[in-house]
DNA sequence: CTGCCTATTGTGGATTTCCGCAAACCGCGC
DNA sequence: GCGCGGTTTGCGGAAATCCACAATAGGCAG
């Protein structure tokens, strides 16, 4: 998929300087006279970045911003304000924002931005990706399974699982293969190399 | 340990100000009248967070904040700056500034800022703290060994590691038993955890 | 009611892991 | 040279895992 810099700007000029610009330098661009209608036309699968206008009238960019971030749409954003507002930018870079550029920007220097977010977010989708895969494998287990798993992870061996359960070894034995096979491991190392990629793992 | 916000200033008027202020808060501070005599008295042990005047004679808060970085020393610097700038404070937040904050400043906002810092710093220290630990029990691991781990790590059984490095079964039980003493883990899976808190495995 | 999924258990055997006991070789420092 | 640590290997047994074959039982949808 080509990464695209989604341009969200109320004035007609500074969007087409902007795709322009990045037309130049073979940057795929897509133009929003404002953010409601960028919110609305946005799905979760974006790809690329945003340069979003600080001041708009309707939408700010920076409620647009938070509108994303709440819903599940994770693009990076790169702000254009043409008020340098120190607390703001602060603000923005703390909650996830790419970054946060004055106007007038060095054009260069503005194309590179972009070009950074693009192979940020194609580091962010790809892990993405592996999660939600993840995910979808880990949605398959039955509850039973997840509590033998939950036990094979803590190193707990199947004697032990089984009396934890109250239930027999061999049943555990069952479930052990049947999760390493839905997991689509063949061991409890990469079972747990693969669980440890989840956000919720991640938090030692 | 308690925690101790590090104020870098020449100005002694700004100094005392903020020591008062945030004793008036029950937060230790000590102060620095210039970036020269900080970096120089500085360990890597500091913690807490740090304050530093954007603007000083000599070295400038942010020269500071970039020597510490090529240092060891990851304590949280939040700036001060009586100039507003944008760009300065984008780059020192994409940096790993904490925060980045102008006068004049809301006191209980600067207060809790500070908290704030020394808490990211408590969680901070705890996670280096672990990850220094697992770095000395893999010091101790002889080559071989760490070969040995390597493959264990890939899920590949015993025999198959011995068919790897040519060696007999016995001799790859051995070091996976020398293997799991010194890292203090009773079975692959503790182990395979206990490296997964590691940076350079965890670029997934 | 029947088929499918889930959970459960058993038998028995192949494979693997884990470990104590024993021993050999090598390189390095005292 | 001697000791120490690292690497190597063998033997043999206890424990655990893996797995095919087989079976029982409850719940739920068609």
């Amino acid at each position: 998929m080509t990464p695209v810099a989604h341009i969200v700007d109320d004035d007609p000029a500074v969007r087409d300087a902007l795709q322009w610009l990045l037309r130049s330098r073979d940057v795929s661009s897509e133009t929003w006279d404002s953010g409601e209608v960028f919110l609305h036309a946005a799905t979760s699968d974006l790809f690329g970045c945003c340069l979003l206008d600080v001041r708009m009238p309707g939408m700010s960019g920076i409620e647009l911003f938070d509108r994303l971030r709440t819903t599940q749409c994770r693009i990076p954003v790169i702000f254009l304000t043409g008020h340098g507002d120190v607390p703001m930018a602060v603000k923005a870079l703390k909650d996830g924002a790419f970054d946060f550029v004055e106007k007038p920007y060095d054009d260069n220097a503005l194309v590179d931005k972009v070009l950074s977010a693009f192979a940020h977010d194609e580091r962010r989708n790809a892990r993405a990706e592996s999660i939600q895969q993840v995910r979808q494998r880990l949605a398959q287990l039955t509850q039973r399974e997840a509590e033998v798993m939950q036990r094979i992870l803590s190193g707990k061996l199947n004697k032990v699982i089984a009396d934890d359960l109250g239930i027999a070894m061999r049943t555990v034995e069952v479930h052990r293969s049947h999760i390493f096979e839905k997991m689509q491991v063949r061991s409890a190392v990469e079972l747990s190399q693969l669980l440890g990629i989840l956000p919720e793992n991640r938090d030692v």
